[in-house]
DNA sequence: ATGACCGTCTAAGACGGA
């Protein structure tokens, strides 16, 4: 089974890229982040006519995060329970959506930007990291066997090599200690990241800015991850980055993130001739 | 070449992104 995760910077400006590249990419599970519309406004028969089920949330023009399927859609999860809210009045935003696909519960997720270290939009994202880890402790201890996938665009660059150049993110948000503490907490709550193991930097990235030649000049951060609990971890044959989806005109500032696992839906074993993904 | 921001809301700039 292979799922991904993508943050695609609007569904509505990207559909037909984003369709196109799941059916080339012989995707079963796709986590997507930053649709950027409501509901109603999802451009759904897109994947429906591909064969996926789709389950989205999205509020406004801001965020919106879906879970396309062809493995099975169940028991979708508006939100994580604990999510922290925004605004004022507070409430949750349309960051966190969960199914169970193929027997995995696989989460997509969009962790707040954060904007500056001294904006509250800071702290809230901190918050919701802690949330997150609080969140998925809490499943894994009734649980321990449970296949989770949180997957998602993280905002944060856990590794000084997940940056091109640390000196120029010198008071930053992403690579702040803070950060980077939450993002190993939920970690060490039992959520290994599976792809760098097979996509290892320096120098490899799921982001680059729009701006200033940053993917030529390859000036980019990893900053999103699919964190799989123990039980899923084990499955883990495989991952890849795909930075081709990066180029061209049309492209999201994200590469789409691929993990293959065995068992389940799509198993290779019963697949014979589908070829399993190399790595970076 | 992979090439000098992009998307949304709204009608010219603001906001968010990271």
């Amino acid at each position: 089974m292979r799922i991904a995760t993508w943050n695609v910077n609007s569904v509505r400006a990207r559909g037909e890229r984003i369709a196109a590249w799941l059916q080339r990419s012989d995707v079963d599970v796709a986590a997507v982040q930053e649709t950027k519309c409501r509901d109603e406004q999802f451009p759904t028969e897109l994947f429906t006519d591909l064969g996926y089920e789709v389950a989205h949330h999205g509020l406004s023009q801001w965020n919106g995060v879906a879970v396309l399927s062809r493995v099975g859609l169940e028991d979708v999860q508006v939100g994580f329970p604990g999510q922290p809210g925004w605004g004022d009045p507070e409430a949750p935003e349309a960051r966190a959506l969960g199914a169970v696909c193929g027997g995995v519960r696989v989460w997509s997720l969009y962790v707040p930007n954060g904007r500056e270290v001294d904006d509250p939009h800071y702290t809230y994202k901190l918050r919701w990291l802690e949330a997150l880890r609080a969140y998925g402790a809490e499943r894994l201890a009734e649980d321990p066997q449970a296949g989770i996938a949180l997957c998602g665009d993280f905002n944060v660059a856990p590794q000084d090599d997940d940056v091109w150049d640390m000196a120029e993110f010198e008071g930053s948000t992403h690579v702040t200690k803070p950060e980077r503490d939450a993002f190993t907490s939920v970690v060490e709550a039992g959520f290994t990241e599976v792809v760098r193991p097979y996509a290892p930097g320096p120098g490899v990235y799921t982001y680059w800015d729009y701006k200033q030649l940053s993917f030529p000049k390859r000036k980019g951060m990893r900053i999103d991850f699919v964190l799989a609990s123990p039980a899923l971890a084990a499955r883990v044959s495989g991952a890849l980055i795909d930075r081709e989806e990066r180029k061209g005109k049309g492209a999201s500032d994200h590469a789409p993130v691929m993990v293959d696992l065995d068992g389940g839906p799509g198993d290779e074993s019963s697949a014979p001739g589908t070829a399993g993904l190399a790595g970076a």
